[in-house]
DNA sequence: TTTTTATTACGAAAATTTTCGTAATGGCCG
DNA sequence: CGGCCATTACGAAAATTTTCGTAATAAAAA
């Protein structure tokens, strides 16, 4: 898999990747049809961006017949560790402390939810 | 304060935004000296940003002679409440949880941090 | 008053991201 | 085979964001 310590996915490609993530592999069409399920986009609109992804490495591709299969090249979690890096710094100053206690605080997190990140706080500090 | 559904800082109109709120009010040499210790950036440069942001209401200004004075226009957290939701829908889904237990395994979070996120657990717990 | 200096105003260029029209391709059905 | 259909290829336009050169302005200094 690929280093990612340079490579900024934009808004659009985030999207594609979480489609890619979900589903494995996938065509243009199905990443198409399963974006369109959220907001108006168009189907070259989209194949546009996975051949621009393809040239930065981004995704892979894979011919059988005339169909692309398309994969994704990053890996989730690694991405979202490294856009929740960017995110730390830029909105909360690098504090992820302040990141952590607002979302708690005011997006949803159900009692179980809670009850296993004090079990994560725990296995972190008892290490 | 602004209503702040709809507006989206772009990521160097962040920058200027979190000078102006931990100076509380700035000039634009204030704010493109700040920012220049960090990067390379011309005074025009945060100049124009700085009208630009003034145009969408995001600061405003105070004209004292030919020094102009800058104030955030929208507040600091919920800025970041309103990037954050925004930040976990595009990057985990929609999952605070998923966001919430990535940040505490691989960003730093010192030990009394970490007691603090458990006490703010068990208080929401206890509600 | 004249000059210098620091600032803001303006507009356009550059860079990046997003969108889409049109053409080319290749397989499938009649 | 010949036309149709779904797909990909290509390139340019549109939209957004970022950068900066140059001019105008006003205060301060000489």
């Amino acid at each position: 898999m690929k280093n990612y310590s340079e490579i900024k996915p934009t808004d659009s490609e985030l999207e594609i990747l979480q489609v890619l993530w979900q589903l494995g592999k996938a065509t243009v069409r199905q990443v198409n049809d399963e974006l369109s399920k959220t907001k108006d986009v168009g189907y070259t609109t989209t194949l546009k961006l996975m051949q621009i992804m393809l040239e930065k490495n981004i995704v892979s591709r894979l011919e059988d017949g005339r169909v692309h299969w398309y994969t994704a090249l990053v890996e989730e979690e690694q991405t979202q560790q490294f856009l929740l890096g960017k995110f730390v710094d830029a909105t909360f100053r690098g504090s992820a402390m302040k990141l952590v206690m607002q979302t708690l605080g005011n997006q949803t997190v159900s009692k179980d939810e809670l009850e296993e990140i004090k079990k994560l706080i725990e296995s972190i500090e008892n290490k």
